[in-house]
Order: structure tokens, then C-alpha cells, then sequence
DNA sequence: ACTCAATGCGCAACCTTATGCAAGAATATA
DNA sequence: TATATTCTTGCATAAGGTTGCGCATTGAGT
């Protein structure tokens, strides 16, 4: 028999996924990352933009992914905003290397109570598979993502606040009451010094609240493109967050500043 | 039977399988891998890639794996199900029937709980739209139908029952006591004129118990084909029943049975 | 035994598909 | 509007697939 090595390497093609399987697992990268940008995929595969191209529109003609410019996003992803597309992507790499970052933080036993927000959505899909921890979540999404996939959930009740995707108010204060949990991912919508958290809705806000000061330990996940904003009502005060989780597009002023409150600030 | 060791060695015809042999064993690679490439098996199997081809090519079409250039990927390549109530919908003709006859029962402004169980959530799919109904459910499927969907939506909290998909046990009860229905519509496990309904875990019996006593109306929506069983524990008894939703092959006998005891029976 | 079709397998020439590459068009962001 | 990505398109190429043929092996006739 004659394998001649004319061209490539062997190993190139023992190593090569067949079509379907690369579909698929760009398929679930997409998914458990909400959006996947071309190049990145291009890398992850070891295959030409051209192919991750090409994929991507088969792909999306079957429905299983939404092609955007720049790559694609999952399809459950609900537009936020206009033109939420190419941010979308972009906003979903960095997201999970904080999210990353965050897992490093939680101890196997743990329990953790997750809040609502796409950062801490990524936590909660990284969290396959630990089947000894234990998760409380007012995030719908969050909850879904864990059915049945490791840890064990508890979902607190509540209304259904669409914009966020969570359960929230006073029917959710008895159960949060009643449990008290290791440590508390949390989300915001807007940070700074003198506000501290805030949010659009006020039953988000005492929620949030009260969701902290059920944690032994408080770890606060946030972009810097958050800082120095604020929003509508209170969401808990800077003092409550013991740790927080942002990337290293923060300024080293306000790394100063928090950490001179106590804040343990990490750049994923 | 004359092994004769004419051409190639003696080995090579001793270590080679029978055609069908090699089949079942190719079947099995590409199974418990999900996927093989063709050289893969060739070298695998010590036998030429045209064989291996033919032998795929023979599978494909007994169905027992696909082809697909450069090799063959398992049929139960299930993209992981991203919704896992698919099979729910497969199971479904029947169901829908029962559903859609429950939604009759409704008013638009009614305060409604959705119990787990697939009958149930088909009546969740449909109420997409009724944007005055206030829903209580503790299935999170049905919670994720609902989101932003339309109807209001509460969820209840509670731990996370894998089997029924739904939020249960003692956590789950300080929300439902503090709420009250309109109408429950419940699903069940097993039901007979003795036990009542009945259902496989303590904790799934008696948040149905306690669902069903907040409802000023309790519509049952069950099979034919539950009846005359019965399950571990209890999950309320027929007298919290009002309306019994199910199809025509409920026999006549039961039907004036399940009557005498006050029961409105209702055939989809 | 011997022939002879049937079958299974390997080989090799020839076609197809999948992938990569690159130039120009289209699209976003400043 | 300017500029940098990203997308499209056409083409080259290699990996994969198809077909036809020849060689062994086998089992059945004769």
C-alpha cells in the first residue's frame, strides 16, 4: 500500500473532525456560549474560516443557529437590543472568560446561589457535571441550563420579570429567607462608587438584595463597561460584594478605589 | 475447513473476520464512538478501504449507521436536545386533544396553576398570547413555554425534580400557601377509585395536594389509560377533583363511578 | 477430482465533494 | 466619509468516492 505523504500531514487527517461532527460541535459551542464568533471557531476547529463559513450557513438553514455578521448566535438568544448581533458575539467571549474565572472561585461541595444576568448564565453552563454542588437560582434560564445536569437545583418562586429572565419579588422572599447559601454569583446592570449596584426594576433590586445577605460570601460578576453607571433604584450596596469578577478593561484608578472598600478585584 | 495459507500470511487470514462479523463490529466502533473515518476502520479491521466502504455502504442501508464523506457517524447522533421536551410532542395527538379541551375550560382573565406533567404543559403551549391570565406553575417546561409568552407568570420555588421536571418538596410550600387559584389544572401518574391519584414521590404528592387545595376549581387532565392504577404515594384524593378532562377510551362504568362521586367527566 | 459460477476482496483509473485561498464587494465602526 | 472587517465568489487541489476488473476462496455440480 502506498500512503504517500505528498501533501499534509497524516496526523491532519486522523485529527480532522468529519462534517457532522464539526457541525455539531460548532453547534454546541454556539449554544452553551450564546454567540460564537467565525475566527474563534476557525481556531477551536482547526479549519479554514472559509469551512466555519460554509458550516455556519448549512447550519442556519437547518434553524439550529442564527448567523450574524462576524459569526453566529444561538437561537435562543433574545435581541436586547437593536442591533444586539455583532455585540452579541463579541460581549459572549469575554463573558465567559469572567464566568471562567468565577468557577475558579467555588468549591465543589458549595452552595451557590446564582442571579440572573448572561455573565452568570455562563457560570451556570459551566457547572455541568459537578454533581455535588449544590445551586439556588432565580434565573429561569440558569435553571433550565442545570435541569438535570449535575448540580442539584433549587428554584426560587416568584414572578416572572421578562426582561431579565428571572423570578423576582415578594413571593420570592420567603424561600430566599429560609436558605442561606456558601457563596452568591451575582449579576448588575450598572456599578460605581457611589450608587454601588442598581437596576431598572424595583422588585429586582430588593431581591438582589436580599439575595446577598443570605451568602456567606458575595462574588459580583461585571464587564467594565459597567462602571461609573447607574440605573433606576438600588441593588445593594458596594460593602456587600466581597469579590468581584471583571475583565482588564477596567482602569487601575477604579481597581484602586474598590479595593480600598474591601473588594477583592479580579481581572479574568 | 482448509485455512490455506496460499497468498498473504497465514495470520492475516486467521485474524480476519467473517463480512458480517466485521459488520457488527464496524456497527458497534461507529456506535460507541458516534463517528469513524473510513482509514480509521481500515486500518482497524486490517482490511482495505474498498471493503470498508462496501460494509458502510451496506449498513447505511439497513439503517444502522449514516454515511457521510470520509466515513459514517452513529444514527442516534441526537443533537443534545436543546428543549427536552421534543419526545413530549411526539406522544402528543392524543394529548393535544385533552389539552385543547382544558383550554376551554378557562376564562381569559383567570388566575390559572399548571401542575407538571406533559397533558399539562400542551395546555401551556396554548395559552401563548392569553396575555390577561395570570399562570402558576411549578414544571419547568411549562415555565419556559410561558416566558414572555404572554400570561404573567409565577413560578413556584422549590428543589428540582428531574423525573417530572418540576420544582417540589417543602421549599415549594410557603409560596403556594400564600397564593390562590382560580383554576388548577393537575396532571397524574396514576389514578384509580380507590387511591385517587397517586405518583412515585413523597414530596411530588404532597405539593400536588397542596396545589390543588389553594384552586377554587380542580381540572384533572388524564389518559384513559391511567385509570385502574396506582403508584407509591398518595397525590390527593377524588374528592379534590372537580373536572376529569380525558379521552373516549374511558369506559362507561367508570365514567358513572367517577359521576356519583360528583366528578364532571369530560371526553376530548 | 475438476470445472465453474458465486462471492468477497483488493487494486487502480476516473469522477465528486470538501476544503482552502485570494481578490473584489459589502458591511460595520470611527 | 474613511477604514477595517467580514462576506462573496471563483478556482485550485486534495481527500473521498465510484466503477470495473482480476484474483482467491468456496461450494455444487458432473
Amino acid at each position: 500500500m502506498t500512503w504517500s505523504v505528498l501533501s499534509g500531514s497524516a496526523t491532519d487527517a486522523a485529527l480532522r473532525d468529519l462534517a457532522p461532527q464539526r457541525r455539531q460541535r460548532i453547534r454546541s459551542i454556539v449554544e452553551s456560549r450564546g454567540a460564537a464568533r467565525l475566527d474563534e471557531l476557525s481556531t477551536i476547529l482547526g479549519v479554514s474560516q472559509a469551512t466555519v463559513r460554509r458550516d455556519l450557513d448549512e447550519l442556519a438553514a437547518d434553524g439550529a443557529v442564527r448567523r450574524v455578521h462576524g459569526g453566529a448566535v444561538a437561537i435562543g438568544e433574545r435581541p436586547s437590543e437593536p442591533h444586539f448581533d455583532v455585540k452579541a458575539v463579541e460581549a459572549a467571549a469575554e463573558k465567559e472568560r469572567i464566568a471562567a474565572r468565577a468557577l475558579e472561585l467555588l468549591a465543589p461541595d458549595d452552595t451557590v446561589y446564582l442571579d440572573s444576568g448572561t455573565t452568570v448564565l455562563a457560570v451556570a453552563r459551566m457547572l455541568r457535571g459537578w454533581d455535588r454542588l449544590t445551586a439556588v437560582t432565580n434565573s429561569l434560564p440558569a435553571a433550565t441550563e442545570l435541569a438535570g445536569r449535575g448540580p442539584r437545583l433549587i428554584v426560587v418562586g416568584g414572578e416572572f420579570r421578562e426582561r431579565s429572565q428571572a423570578l423576582v419579588g415578594p413571593l420570592t422572599h420567603p424561600l430566599l429567607e429560609s436558605i442561606h447559601v456558601d457563596r452568591a454569583l451575582m449579576g448588575t446592570y450598572a456599578l460605581s462608587l457611589e450608587e454601588g449596584m442598581t437596576t431598572t426594576d424595583p422588585a429586582e433590586g430588593s431581591t438582589k438584595e436580599l439575595a446577598m445577605s443570605r451568602a456567606r460570601e458575595v462574588i459580583l460578576l461585571a464587564d467594565s463597561r459597567k462602571f461609573g453607571t447607574s440605573s433606576l433604584v438600588g441593588a445593594g450596596r458596594l460593602d456587600a460584594i466581597d469579590i468581584l469578577v471583571t475583565d482588564d478593561g477596567i482602569d487601575a484608578g477604579a481597581v484602586r478605589d474598590l479595593e480600598q472598600r474591601g473588594i477583592r478585584v479580579i481581572k479574568a
